[in-house]
DNA sequence: GTACAACGTGCACAAACATGCACAAGTCGG
DNA sequence: CCGACTTGTGCATGTTTGTGCACGTTGTAC
């Protein structure tokens, strides 16, 4: 096993766990516990993660949280997601919006698929440094605090200039006569702009999403392929909602 | 289970009940009550979280950076950093290269600073969250896997855009005849455009980097402000390049 | 004021660590 | 084609660091 293999492994394991135990990952490979640690020495000088006792984190805290959020309770986010990443075709252009649940869908990758990724989230962005074969384009702006994307008017006109086979988008709320919603005005722009660059627009919503209203809505269900949830069985919103010709793709557990 | 980990654990706790019961987390996690009180004493030492009998209660995150900075000791990085964010200017504009010098003078910025931060790096970008009084505008492009930066035509393009105040440069090397350099081509044609943006730009370079020539010129002493170092007494590369007419600024220990 | 829980400290043990060394694989120049 | 050199890996060494227990002390509650 290349020394740079290994290395790529750690970064990749780092960032679906957000931590990594030096003892675990030799016994897993098969190599001593001195080539794992020289490894994370070698990783840390190059800061591309932060060394601690037993093993090592990832560099930016913000990602360390969200890796312990979805590592404390896997819950039906990933179920979502491990659905939404199989739509991804290798070799398409996909556009990922911010947010936890396509962060989920960045774990759920295969770390060989080869395709090119647009995101207007920094977090989305840094996760994927260690899938060697996703090439990244972050779309530039202004950062808003809230949601830790970029929004407005320098943002939107950034996506003008790229186009996609497919957009898994994030939303708050999914209402049968409210539509599809988001808790800020500027977002649901950008999310809108981004929706218009992609051939298809894929709406991830997890159970506890399904029925919500949030303010501001994002777009009609014309304008999307699909909504991917996690089946809860027969939910009355759901069912409204394939009636009136939404496709459901369902996650199952 | 790493013992940074478990800190953060005890972080998020903090932040999402308000408070922390020693004997309970220590029988949820399945350890020692002297463990989580050795973590509590840690953190409350780093300022982190504030020590009450029978376990921690949460402090306000603006005291916290400060604190936390005065325990550890500071290497060469934060020295250098923190002499970088005295540069800074409430109200100012300051363009911020990537790198892990750059992140640290993130960490060293006062937390109730007011100004606007371009940077070119989602890392930074991310870790300015919590800056409620910076404004962040994050330049869109390419994403370089190898320093997690966005690079190329589309992120050069993106900086035309903007003009600030300052630029606080990240090189791999200082070097009296070989310049300010850098590992990669289109990282230092970036950094170049950047450099063109701001009306003074300064280098940020460790003493380890001193005297040492990368493969790619970056910009000509002439068109820098100054240089940024840890006074390691007298470098005698350091001597070379003050004769030649370069400001350089000394990190006190 | 007494009882009990929480605390800090010292100590011993184990785990993780850095370092030096030896060996194998690969590279380069002669 | 061969030998000197470099590079990476695993092992043995001594050192550092984290952990849990025992003990005496301090704080809190009744």
């Amino acid at each position: 096993m290349l020394a740079a293999e290994r290395q790529a492994l750690l970064l990749e394991r780092l960032a679906r766990d957000g931590k990594v135990v030096a003892k675990e990952i030799a016994a897993e490979l098969g190599l001593s516990d001195d080539s794992v640690r020289r490894d994370l020495r070698e990783l840390a000088a190059a800061g591309r993660c932060q060394r601690v006792y037993g093993g090592a984190l990832p560099v930016s805290p913000a990602l360390a949280q969200y890796a312990e959020r979805t590592l404390v309770e896997p819950d039906s986010k990933d179920r979502v997601a491990a659905r939404a990443a199989r739509l991804i075709v290798p070799g398409s252009t996909v556009i990922l919006d911010g947010g936890t649940t396509t962060l989920a869908v960045v774990h759920a990758l295969p770390p060989t698929l080869t395709c090119t990724i647009i995101t207007h989230s920094p977090t989305i962005a840094a996760a994927l440094v260690p899938h060697e074969g996703v090439e990244v384009f972050l779309l530039g702006g202004r950062l808003f605090k809230h949601s830790a994307v970029t929004c407005g008017a320098a943002a939107v006109e950034a996506a003008q200039a790229i186009t996609a086979d497919l957009f898994l988008l994030g939303v708050t709320g999914v209402h049968p006569t409210a539509g599809l919603t988001t808790g800020d005005v500027e977002e649901a722009a950008m999310k809108r702009a981004l929706a218009g660059r992609a051939a298809d627009t894929f709406v991830l919503a997890s159970a506890e999403k399904i029925g919500v209203a949030s303010p501001y809505r994002v777009l009609p269900y014309a304008e999307i392929a699909g909504i991917i949830t996690d089946t809860t069985a027969d939910d009355p919103t759901l069912a409204e909602l394939r009636d009136a010709g939404v496709s459901i793709l369902a996650a199952g557990a």
